[in-house]
DNA sequence: CTGTTAGCGCTTTCAT
DNA sequence: ATGAAAGCGCTAACAG
């Protein structure tokens, strides 16, 4: 691999002089200029990015952290944030946190090898979040609240999302409602079940706890738990899944067991994904913000690095989306 | 942010020995190890990512490179990528080529800021792809055919996914069948008009120019061009659409002029996404093998960084996969 | 306008 | 086992 110096010698210029040729930082004569240009393309020159960024010190990208680089949910998060971050210049690189300490995600955010970071994946700890953070590494999280001066939360009204589902079943007169989980340790997933107990608690109606179970978000997590519930004797009016994606497995399950949505009993998602309109019957749901939370998150991290002061604290409110799953 | 240096100060020793605590090779003794660490993170020391890659030469990381991170084909497809590099220990990141030059994309790769790349991105011209593929960083392409020594291609057969989904059309007792195409310089979709063509030839049906209209390979373009075909006087009795995406934009339009699928026309997709099931009606269309083709790239790719010899070129087929959009 | 030079923060010989 | 020191390739301050 050529470098700069090698160009530098082939033009018969300094390196100092190559380097400015290059980058057309001006204070180059027209002719070097040109002997410069071709040097470096006969030689097939490529600057080496991490010599330039270890001067610079500035990366200009900002990376988006997400748990699974494939699922449907981040479509339009993605779109966002890109739509941001591109009109502004900026790079983006979407990183999975999969593998744990060793993940690409993990590196990039010890290492601190983008400008910021933007991060929905509850695989990545707190700690690292916190240890990360800093005056010249803005975060924005979306998924969990951390005490830290540079970290910025841009939440979506869960609690309120969960209670407007569950309301809005309790109006169509179902009185027992279960509810399918995400994984434990999900925020998200907690403050939607807290939504649910409140609305119960609100129309006075009791919650039983043989109708929570739990999914893990994922298509094959909602069709497991559903059968479970299934295998229950007695199948509650409607079902809450916190989110769509476990709904539509849901519906799967149901329709195996000849049980007809909405006939034999309602259902509402979580999300609004894409497939969610075109789920058979369409999927009743409560929809959340996701471009506009990757833009927003986006512009926040932009603010801080061109040096502005800004809010910590955002939240964004939630839409119920009618369909036909519910009767 | 503190630096080796510091961790190294504070600790009592030089930095050689720091840097050999720190990642952990070895040759220091228990008690200097100790003492290193505790320095570390009292400091809340992190190594700088681009000085130690700028030695090291090595990032362990390859790039997954698309036009639009958003898309839902891709889904799969990075699947199949994170699966093999996370259980190879590499990290994957994910960039956009939307930008041009100034884009992630281009940057990455003209920087070699990683070890290899995946280019499914038809905005990112073929010179740069030829100049930055070289013995040391791999590129697998998914989208081209380039003639280069370090350039590997994975290619489905387009041409002979057409050819199906046409004949499987024509079997069906259809003699006039539209055509949309997608952006006019991509490879796939011309390859795919190709086997359209043959198609309609081996079985002595004449191509009328007005029945092939462009869409871009997005759910709009597909209704746009749907209504074009719509609003000339004779309707064809069946479209093929050159991906799924198109086909579920002309549903749409379709169903807004009452034009009944299948009853009245019939039309196929090509991709097989995921929403190809969930539309109404569901989608018949050509499966790719898009886990597959993601596994395999991946899997080629740290094939050459760890010095095996392998093939450059590699075929997958396609499969029909019959639901009911065709009568 | 051009060249010399001092680092950026780290890893890695090579002595000790 | 530890330390001194040489660079990786680049940028930018400074001198000319």
């Amino acid at each position: 691999m050529p470098t700069i110096k090698d160009v530098a010698k082939k033009a018969g210029v300094a390196v100092s002089t190559a380097s400015y040729a290059l980058s057309g930082k001006g204070k180059v004569s027209a002719s070097t200029l040109e002997r410069v240009r071709k040097a470096a393309v006969e030689l097939n020159y490529q600057k080496n990015g991490f010599a330039s960024d270890l001067k610079s010190t500035r990366t200009n990208t900002i990376a988006l952290i997400l748990s699974d680089l494939s699922g449907p949910y981040y479509s339009e998060l993605i779109k966002g944030v890109q739509d941001v971050t591109s009109s502004n210049g900026y790079g983006l690189i979407a990183c999975s946190s999969i593998g744990g300490k060793e993940s690409t995600a993990n590196k990039f955010l010890r290492e601190k090898r983008v400008d910021g970071a933007i991060v929905l994946a509850h695989n990545i700890d707190d700690d690292l979040l916190n240890l990360s953070a800093n005056q010249n590494f803005p975060i924005v999280v979306l998924d969990r609240n951390l005490a830290n001066d540079h970290i910025i939360h841009v939440e979506v009204n869960n609690e309120d999302g969960a209670r407007k589902a569950t309301e809005h079943l309790i109006e169509r007169g179902h009185n027992s409602i279960a509810f399918v989980a995400g994984p434990n340790d999900s925020h998200d997933s907690n403050l939607r079940f807290n939504g649910y107990i409140n609305a119960l608690e609100k129309n006075n109606l009791t919650y039983y706890s043989r109708f929570k179970v739990t999914g893990d978000f994922t298509r094959d997590g909602g069709y497991r738990a559903t059968r479970m519930l299934i295998a229950q004797q007695t199948l509650p009016e409607a079902i809450f899944y916190a989110n769509d994606e476990m709904a539509i497995g849901g519906l799967q399950a149901l329709k195996e067991k000849a049980i007809k949505v909405p006939e034999d009993i309602s259902i509402i998602g979580y999300d609004d994904i894409q497939l969610a309109e075109y789920a058979f019957p369409s999927l009743t749901t409560i929809r959340q913000p996701k471009y506009e939370i990757g833009a927003l998150s986006a512009h926040m991290i932009l603010q801080i690095l061109s040096g502005e002061e800004v809010e910590k604290e955002y939240m964004l409110e939630t839409e119920l989306i009618l369909r036909e799953s519910v009767k």
